[in-house]
DNA sequence: AATATTTTTTAGATTTGTCTAAATTATTTT
DNA sequence: AAAATAATTTAGACAAATCTAAAAAATATT
C-alpha cells in the first residue's frame, strides 16, 4: 500500500497529536496542517476507508496499529534525512526540517534502508528525536542540556552534572530535582543566562554556569498528557 | 517561479526529445511520457502560458531558452542524485534511476547545491551523462569502456587503450577507427565477449580481452541527428 | 486533386485535495 | 433545560492532471 504526499502529512501530524490514549479532533488537525476542518472530515473518510484509523463522526479518532505502523515509517524518513542533512551536508538545526519535509515522501525502502546504513544506524536526529529502526522501534531519549534545548518546550530533567552541595543548594532553591519538568522560556545573549519556568509558577533565571549542569530529556508519549 | 512535479517531467522530457533544432511532436511526447496525446496538449497550453516552449498548434513545439535553464536544473537534480546514489549509498547502476527520479523534485537550491559539493562537484553521472553545474553550464562527455556501456546504445570511439600491431590488426578487420559509432548488442557472461554492430552492417564478436582497451563517448547533441 | 489515414486538438468527464457556506451535532452558559 | 456558542460535517464548487470520444487539421495515398 502506499499514500499520497497528503495523506502521509496528515497521517504524520495525527500521530504527533495523539499521545497514547487521547483522541484528536478536526480543530486541532486542521490547525496543525492549516487547512480548513472540512478538509480534515474529507481526509478522514479516506483513511477511515483504508483502515489507518477508528473514527466515528463527531467523536474524534486516532490511528490504529496499522496507522501508527505507517506514521513510524514517515517519520523514519523524516528524521533520517534530518540527520543527512546536519550531518553530511552540514545544515544547521533550524533548516533542516523543511527540507526533511519534502524529502521524507520519497517512498523506497531500499533507499531509506541504505541510507540509515549509510549514516550508520543513528538513533536520534539532530533535534534529539528518536528516529525509528526498520521495524518501527524507537529508542529512549536522549539527554541534552538545557543551554542547548529550543524554547518553551518542556523537558524532564534526568542528569544533573555537578551535585556539590552549593550546586544543590541552587537546584532545591528552585525546586529542581530528578523528573522535574521545565521549559526555557528565553536566552540571554549578554551572559547565556536561561529564564526557566516550571509548570506555572513564576519563571526565574539561571547563569550559564548552572545551566550546563542540568540535562533533560523529551518526555516519552506515555508521559505527556 | 516553481514548477509541479508533473510540468517538471514535461519539461525534461521534452529537453531530452528536442535537439538542437528539432520540433518535439505531441505523440513523441505522449508516448515518452505514457499519457495520452491529449493530456500533453493540455500541458503545452499552461507550459506556453508560463513562457517556457514556443508551440503553435499544430506545428509541434520545443523549449525556449527560459524553458533549456529549467530543464537543466532539473537535469542537475536528477544526476547529482543519481551520483550520490550510486556513489555513497552504493546502489547499482540500474537502481539509481528510479529513485533519482523522485529525488529530483525536491526543490531547494540549497541543497543541491550543498550535495554538490559534498559530492566534490561531480562532472559526470554514474551512466557517464554530464551534470550541468550551478550556472547550467555542462562538460563534454565523457569516455567509457565498451564493456561497461549499456547495450544498444550508439556511441562514438574515442580512444583505443592497447596500440600494438596486434590489436589494430583486429579493429581494421573490423572496420573500426576512432570516431566509429557503434553499439553493444549482447553481453555474453560466459567469457565477457560482447556482440558489437555498427550502422546497419552484420554483428560481430569481440573478447574481453579486445574490448575492454576500446573506449566510447557519447555523442553530442550535435552529432546526433 | 480527392480520399483515406494519421495526428492533434477540443469538449466534457473523473479523481484528488482543497475550499466556502450552510446544516447538523455537541458543548457551554445562563 | 433551554438558549447560545463552538465544533464538525455535508453539499457543492474549484483547480490540477488526467482520461475518452469526437472533431478538426495535417499528411499520405490512390
Amino acid at each position: 500500500m502506499t499514500y499520497s504526499t497528503s495523506e502521509e502529512n496528515y497521517i504524520k501530524a495525527i500521530y504527533h497529536l495523539q499521545g497514547d490514549e487521547g483522541m484528536v479532533t478536526t480543530n486541532e488537525l486542521s490547525a496543525e496542517l492549516k487547512t480548513r476542518p472540512a478538509s480534515v472530515t474529507d481526509m478522514l473518510k479516506k483513511l477511515k476507508k483504508k483502515k489507518l484509523l477508528n473514527y466515528e463522526k463527531y467523536q474524534g479518532f486516532r490511528l490504529n496499529s496499522d496507522g501508527r505502523k505507517v506514521a513510524l515509517g514517515i517519520i523514519r524518513r523524516h528524521r533520517l534525512w534530518e540527520f543527512f542533512l546536519s550531518e553530511k551536508l552540514k545544515f544547521s538545526w533550524d533548516e533542516v526540517h523543511e527540507v526533511a519535509e519534502q524529502l521524507e515522501h520519497v517512498t523506497s525502502k531500499k533507499l531509506i534502508d541504505k541510507l540509515d546504513g549509510y549514516l550508520g544506524f543513528p538513533r536520534f536526529d539532530p533535534h534529539g528525536d528518536p528516529i525509528p529502526d526498520q521495524q518501527g522501534k524507537i529508542a529512549t531519549h536522549e539527554r541534552v542540556c538545557i543551554t542547548a534545548i529550543p524554547l518553551s518546550q518542556v523537558m524532564e530533567v534526568c542528569h544533573v552534572g555537578n551535585q556539590t552541595p552549593e550546586m544543590l543548594d541552587i537546584l532545591k532553591h528552585n525546586h529542581i530535582t530528578m523528573g522535574t519538568r521545565l521549559e526555557v522560556k528565553k536566552k540571554f545573549n549578554f551572559d547565556n543566562s536561561l529564564e526557566i519556568r516550571i509548570g506555572r509558577h513564576q519563571p526565574f533565571i539561571l547563569s550559564e554556569a548552572v545551566a550546563k549542569h542540568i540535562w533533560v530529556k523529551k518526555l516519552t508519549d506515555h508521559d505527556s498528557h
